[in-house]
DNA sequence: CTTGACTCCGGACCATGGTACGGACCCTAT
DNA sequence: ATAGGGTCCGTACCATGGTCCGGAGTCAAG
C-alpha cells in the first residue's frame, strides 16, 4: 500500500502543497525516494489525519508539532496538561461564541421585526463590553 | 469629552497602533487635528466597542467595512443578511469546537486512567474524520 | 525654555497557514 | 520515443490582523 503525494493529499483533504508544507514544518516526514519519487504509506495518512483533526481541535501547527514530537506516549503528563489547556481555551471560545450568535439572533430579529428607524445591529453593537 | 489617540485605544482596550490601523482600513475616521494632535470623542469610542463586539462575533474586518458603510441603517435587508450568514457559520463553528472538545476530554480521561502504555491522546485522533 | 512623554505618519516587518511558480525530472500510455 | 501529467524543490507570494520603527512635531511640567 503505497501512495503519491497526491494521493496521500487527497486522502488527508488537503492540497498537495499543503503535504509538501507540513514536511517543511517537520509534521510529516519526507520519505526516502525510489527513483526520483517518494511514495507514501498508512502510517503518513494517519499522521496527516491526526494534524488535520488537532488542527480542527483548535491546536496550532506548532503545538501538533509538540505532540507528535511526544510521540509513542512518552510524556503523558505534558500531552494531558496541552490537551487540559486547549480544552479550557475551547470552553473559553465556545462561550464566546454562544454570546455572539444570541447577540446577532436578537439584532437580526429586532431588525425584522421594526422595518423603520435605523437598523439596531449596528447601533447595537456599540455599547456593549465584548 | 474629548481624547488622545492613546486614551481612544486604552478605552477601547486595544494599542495605540491598532487603533491607527483601523484607521488606515477606513474603519474609523481620523479627525481633524488641532494644532497637531488629533481629538477623539465618544463617538470614535463608540465605534471602536463596535468593531470589537463585531469581531467577537466572528466578523473579519472586511465585513465589519460594509457593516459600517451600511450606516444609519440604510441598508437593512443587507445588514440582516450579514447577520444570519454570520449565526450560520457560528452555529457550524460552535458545533465543531465542542465536538473537539468531547473528543479531547474523552482523551484526557483514558490517558488518565491508564498510566501504561502509549498516551492515547495522539493515537486516537488518527483515525477520526473531523 | 528645556526635557520627557506623547503624537503623527509612512513604510517595513511580523506570525500563521498556506498557495503559486518555474525548471527539471520521472512515469505511463499511445 | 514522445507527449501529458505528476513529482520535486526552492523561493516567492498571499491574506489577515496587526506591530514596530524612526524622524519630526507638540504639549505640559519644572
Amino acid at each position: 500500500m503505497s501512495m503519491t503525494i497526491s494521493a496521500l493529499a487527497q486522502a488527508g483533504g488537503v492540497g498537495v502543497e499543503t503535504v509538501r508544507y507540513y514536511q517543511r514544518r517537520g509534521l510529516l516526514d519526507t520519505p526516502e525516494r525510489g527513483a526520483g519519487i517518494r511514495r507514501y504509506g498508512e502510517a503518513d495518512a494517519r499522521r496527516l489525519a491526526f494534524i488535520r483533526s488537532a488542527q480542527a481541535a483548535g491546536f496550532t501547527l506548532e503545538q501538533i508539532g509538540e505532540l507528535l514530537r511526544l510521540d509513542s506516549g512518552q510524556d503523558r503528563a505534558r500531552a494531558r496538561e496541552l490537551a487540559a489547556e486547549r480544552i479550557a481555551a475551547l470552553d473559553l471560545k465556545i462561550a464566546e461564541l454562544q454570546a455572539a450568535r444570541a447577540a446577532l439572533e436578537r439584532l437580526a430579529r429586532q431588525c425584522h421585526a421594526s422595518e423603520e428607524g435605523p437598523c439596531p445591529i449596528i447601533a447595537a453593537f456599540e455599547g456593549e463590553r465584548a
